[in-house]
RNA sequence: CGGGAUGUAGCGCAGCUUGGUUAGCGCGCCUCGUUCGGGACGAGGAGGUCGGCGGUUCGAAUCCGCCCAUCCCGACCA
């Protein structure tokens, strides 16, 4: 394909536009690839919807390789399919609702795993039908609370996502590592570096959900990693047990007036002037912080829970929201201290905690907190702190829970050392749903012994229009864009660079012999400037540029790597072939 | 949803404090000429509901109120 630019729609901007704030989001717009169309909206120009195609082509290329079919779902969807699968409600202001002229409700898919699995049902009732692999690459929506960085997160987007359907654990199991190997190849081949992490799979329990996440500081994705290879979103991360401690030699836990210490910092304050240690000074991980808060459930049911851990720590609420969906954590109301008398306030302590205590309130402790481990807390008395509390001797927790922050150097889960917290885009995510779906919509087949089983699924999806996104987030530069070959809008971009007759009569059938060879090239025959022309081929960010400009009098033209940099000269005879191989190779 | 900010030509901005000719600058765009290897120069042009509605005033881009939209930080985010 030859485009000129003279008659290309596109115009770049020579200055940032001021609503971007991401390096490769400035250069998309300001390459005219994308313009915004509202919040969280945007529009594809003519450059970058090439690229977006070249994306959405390797993608489908890969998902047919490993035998998944694709369909195509209606972006408009009646409520029907997701109030029975109690979406509708569950979804909250996320989803985009709409009426028709008759005022029945409708909405715009955020994700289509109801419409996979009615289709599924209409269809197929054999187990001799399954395995089966499906996807769709669809224009999704979300009412996002706050769309931002451009493509990265938008209101309107387009995933690819796919669903596979099996009889059982082991041919899910398959289905699963099929998409896994599926969509290792396609960021391989799409150029994108990723890191695969361990992710939460929710309340379904013991499924697997792992993560693809494209490592760049701009990413909104939290995710750790250790020298060994262990990954995993912050969620998801498993705090090593450390071993039991021998406590013969500790004292005898006694209570301490320490007035007027209800924050660990004023506690650890208090201590080192009034009861010093010998041997060190008193520090916040020295003392048990009881985080209270309230669970609520689906069916409506509260219940307060206590989390203990490190007073150095924080909980980190989401990891603890993750533990303890589908519970949703509220925080503990002054009203809920006075219905639990037992707790008090900036002075909790375990003895009076779990659910065989006089309380009854469950008590999770960070899985630091083992048998053994020597503690300052709270005494459940206004103004005092009890200390050589001895977990295992003192008191028993009701169990572990991962709730706390993690911190960059923590050490990792794999014994390897220490792990690196790190930022990442999600450009991938492939989970085993299980049979959540096929049974609220009651998906069955018949089993060889013609007995109904609830069929179970994968989900498997990748942001299409983010992974254009999170490629020029990746690999822009100073100067613009810079796209990897296999998803460039053109494996050429020819400058003009003069004006005389030589110059474009040679430029000119340079580009249609090189289309002819079947190389992509952007043409700039534009009347402008030089120092005009080599700016939009960096901004642009084809990789590589041709330049036929003042060496044409020495029978030679240009060649730059775009990434590199580098510069090289060819003679006008040789140019098409040795473009060719550059762009073929 | 909490906090902060912004809204003036296609883009980036000034003007608003202290109301008063025809609302200005740079880029981009059009015409003519000169230029032509690193975002050229000169001359002449086109392009504006100053986010919207209401109020104060003889007079509002400017002051006041309400609304809307957008962006940033946070909460949220298969």
């Amino acid at each position: 394909m030859l485009r000129r630019m003279s008659r290309l729609f596109l115009r770049t901007l020579r200055e940032d536009p001021a609503d971007a704030e991401l390096p490769g989001h400035t250069a998309l717009v300001r390459a005219g690839y994308i313009r915004r169309a509202g919040s969280g909206m945007h529009t594809w120009l003519p450059l970058g919807h090439l690229v977006y195609r070249k994306v959405e082509r390797i993608i489908q290329e890969e998902m047919d390789r490993m035998g998944a079919q694709q369909v195509h779902f209606p972006a408009l969807l009646p409520r029907e399919p997701y109030e029975a699968s109690g979406r509708w409600t569950e979804y909250g202001d996320t989803l985009f609702r709409l009426q028709d002229r008759r005022g029945n409700d409708h909405l715009l898919a955020p994700t289509h795993e109801e419409m996979f699995t009615l289709l599924v049902k209409d269809l197929y009732s054999s187990y001799k039908d399954l395995p089966l692999s499906i996807y769709q690459i669809q224009t999704k929506y979300r009412d996002e609370a706050r769309p931002r960085a451009g493509l990265l997160r938008a209101r309107e987007f387009v995933m690819k996502d796919s669903y596979s359907f099996d009889v059982d654990d082991e041919g899910l199991a398959a289905s699963y590592e099929q998409h896994r190997a599926a969509y290792i190849a396609t960021f391989d081949r799409l150029g994108l570096d990723y890191v695969i992490v361990d992710a939460m799979s929710g309340a379904m329990g013991g499924s697997r959900s792992e993560e693809f996440l494209c490592p760049t500081p701009v990413g909104e994705d939290t995710f750790v990693r250790s020298p060994g290879g262990y990954a995993a979103n912050v969620e998801a991360v498993v705090t090593p047990r450390p071993d039991p401690l021998p406590y013969d030699d500790v004292p005898p836990a006694h209570v301490e007036d320490t007035p007027d210490t209800p924050t660990i910092e004023t506690l650890v304050a208090f201590a080192n002037a009034h009861l010093p240690r010998d041997d060190r000074a008193w520090t916040a991980a020295d003392t048990l912080k009881n985080v209270v808060v309230t669970l609520s459930y689906p069916d409506g049911r509260r219940e307060p829970l206590v989390v203990g851990l490190p007073g150095d720590r924080d909980v980190d609420d989401r990891r603890l929201a993750a533990q303890v969906e589908p519970a949703v954590v509220e925080p503990f109301a002054e009203a809920d201290f006075d219905a639990h008398p037992g707790l008090v306030k900036g002075y909790m302590g375990p003895h009076a905690l779990g659910v065989d205590s006089p309380t009854g309130v469950r008590y999770l402790v960070d899985p630091r907190i083992v048998e053994g481990t020597r503690w300052v807390t709270g005494a459940n008395e206004p103004g005092r702190h009890v200390f050589d509390l001895v977990c295992g001797r003192d008191f028993t927790p009701d169990g572990t829970i991962e709730a706390a922050e993690i911190r960059d150097g923590d050490p990792a889960p794999d014994g390897s050392g220490p792990l690196e917290i790190a930022r990442g885009i999600e450009i991938g995510h492939i989970f085993q749903l299980g049979r959540k779906y096929a049974e609220a919509l009651d998906l069955r087949v018949l089993d060889e012994h013609g007995k109904l089983v609830t069929v179970t699924m994968g989900s498997y999806g990748i942001g299409v229009s983010r992974a254009v996104a999170a490629i020029a987030e990746t690999t822009v530069d100073e100067l613009g864009l810079c796209w990897p070959r296999q998803v460039a809008p053109a494996d050429v971009h020819l400058v003009v660079a003069g004006k005389d007759a030589e110059v474009v009569d040679t430029a000119e059938r340079l580009a249609t012999d090189l289309d002819v060879a079947g190389v992509d090239v952007l043409l700039d025959d534009r009347q402008a400037s030089p120092g005009v022309k080599f700016k939009d081929a960096e901004l642009l960010g084809v990789p590589t540029i041709v330049v036929v400009g003042k060496r044409l009098a020495d029978g030679v033209v240009e060649v730059r790597d775009r990434a590199t940099g580098e510069r090289s000269e060819v003679t006008v005879d040789d140019a098409v072939a040795h473009l060719a191989a550059i762009c073929v190779s």
